[in-house]
DNA sequence: CTGAAAGCGCTTACAG
DNA sequence: CTGAAAGCGCTTACAG
């Protein structure tokens, strides 16, 4: 039989203070003296107090929770409607932890509606009310400051997808970028020969997830010894067309080329355009990046033939499901930064991430 | 703002009872008039009731859930471990649910300590205290009856792994064999040659995991047009030594043979045995099945070259997860039939599986 | 800074 | 078969 579960009446009666003045002092609200608050704090943890949540939630107001993300129009809807999805698949699946959600889609940019003066318009507005938030770590070095500002003020904060080291959020949640490329290498490596040509759509060289996936692919191809030539095309959201013509000009200048790899959405989207356009499918290996619908179809359709998943649904969920423990239950996650794992998509099971 | 969520008491008014009536018409409870019982129901659903969990836990007596799975013991450690963790994990993971868990651990067999004699004992000594049941589907067509006794007295079942299709369980949460056999003969489609011999160990053709996880394979290799031989092995845990034999045979006598897969966790372990006895390693491509701390070393030894996961560990969590929001919130699952993923984990990633 | 009391939405005896 | 009351472990005003 579990040993009676302690609660805060015990701790009260150890203490010789009433319920109420333990609470207080365990959730950190005003109003305990210094003395009186590491007297309860110390018994607690020498008793092992475990809160009751769900008597917790029961007659305290609903926890606020923002959730600020890119808008997902244009390039953006590549990556961001899936970062969303998870947010708000979480957020649904603890309804029963009487929450409320404030979403703020904010454009990637700079001015009126970027992420610094969304974050700047809910700090000044809602900082009272609110108790957390989850954004992507992302942003100018002169932004990070505005992280601070939410700490500062209690309001915990977990980052997604990209994280920002030198902040003080509670944790990242982010995919193994090296390992990705590392996989997406190894993968290639079992079905081209050690002398081929390797296209690799690299992104920007100034967006750390493009980076190190590139660098987990090349470390991958240095350690085993491959003699690859790899040919690398960079390029950012932006010039989609330039991306597109340079891709066009180097499968045709080198028809040797028996494998392409796109680091991000947006340039497997051009690659695919580019390997389709002059028949090229079928002929060589072609690995893709994340799932978004033109994506699946391209797997389905044998012009790429694996997609590389990073599972941003995941990043978004896991990085909400940790805010809300915490808040919960004062549980820090173990680590500053949690991994999602990475998955190679096969045509074969393509239809279970739809 | 939310519509003010409804109540027990809001219902108890609106039907002119008192709200003890109304919980125990929404439970199914003993002691209330067919008529009253009815218009309960019917209003509360008009009126959109939706119980508060967290309220319920906080009187009620904790929930029983069995779990009964294979002891993990001689061949059984290959794969039943990770349905244990499964089930542990979500039962720690909803501590604060007031849950109570019974580990039913028996012997894959007959007689004294197998499931039937098991589940007989459980459903004698505590069918009045237990709330629901998670078990493996596999088992014999005289033991099915057993479920319906659980099921008769209103203990949900629900089944992981293996389906009992004709039972009354609430569900089944298992892997998709033949999508996994398929997606491996997708991955091995793109490292050999078209004229392969292939060896396949086949693993025991009355169990269905096994001989759909084949069936799979083989309508890929067919849909595809390849012409590969095909050559397989059956045997099933028994007969180890015999299939090593075999497969030691086969590897010697055809030194074509460019790509091995076996479709079971223990088989895995022969299978590489004998390609490592052998010396093939790195001259063959080897999947095996399943996550085990051999077969972990295995790919990083490089004796296999992937390992198809059929993730073992999700489905027993999920399965228990399935049961317990059927017992809190009465959400039967959208399928009778839940399919896990299957992933292709590659010496990259493995570490991310330890 | 601290305490006493009410109440969150259910469940559980108990009384009739 | 039905109702009235107590109580689960917290949180929240309110009073001092």
């Amino acid at each position: 039989m579990p040993a009676k579960r302690i609660g805060i009446k015990d701790i009260a009666e150890a203490t010789h203070v009433s319920p109420g003045t333990v609470h207080r002092a365990l959730n950190g609200k005003a109003g305990v003296g210094e003395d009186t608050r590491k007297l309860i704090l110390d018994t607690a943890k020498a008793m092992g107090y475990q809160p009751n949540i769900n008597a917790s939630l029961l007659k305290r107001k609903p926890l606020r929770i923002a959730g600020a993300f890119p808008a997902y129009t244009e390039n953006n809807r590549y990556y961001y409607p899936y970062v969303w999805q998870g947010f708000r698949e979480c957020m649904a699946d603890m309804v029963d932890y009487n929450i409320e959600t404030v979403e703020i889609p904010y454009y990637t940019g700079q001015g009126v509606g970027s992420q610094r003066n969304e974050l700047l318009n809910l700090w000044e507005q809602q900082r009272g009310e609110l108790d957390g938030l989850i954004t992507i770590g992302h942003m100018a070095q002169k932004d990070y400051s505005i992280l601070k500002k939410f700490t500062d003020e209690g309001i915990p904060v977990v980052l997604a997808c990209d994280d920002v080291p030198s902040s003080p959020r509670l944790c990242c949640v982010q995919a193994d970028h090296i390992m990705t490329g590392r996989m997406v290498a190894e993968l290639l490596s079992a079905q081209i020969p050690g002398d081929s040509q390797v296209l690799i759509c690299a992104g920007d060289v100034d967006v750390q997830s493009h980076y190190q996936t590139v660098q987990g692919f090349e470390s991958f191809v240095k350690e085993e010894g491959l003699n690859w030539e790899l040919v690398k095309v960079y390029g950012n959201d932006n010039d989609t067309e330039k991306v597109y013509q340079r891709i066009m000009g180097l499968l045709e200048e080198m028809p040797q080329i028996r494998a392409a790899y796109s680091v991000n959405a947006r340039n497997s989207q051009v690659l695919c355009q580019a390997v389709k356009e002059l028949g090229r499918n079928g002929r060589m290996r072609v690995v893709t990046s994340d799932i978004f619908p033109e994506n699946i179809q391209n797997l389905k359709d044998g012009i790429c033939t694996n997609i590389a998943y990073k599972n941003p649904r995941q990043q978004a969920y896991l990085a909400a499901k940790i805010l809300l423990e915490y808040l919960m239950k004062r549980q820090k996650p173990l680590e500053e930064v949690v991994y999602v794992n990475s998955e190679i998509v096969f045509r074969s099971n393509v239809h279970v991430y739809e």
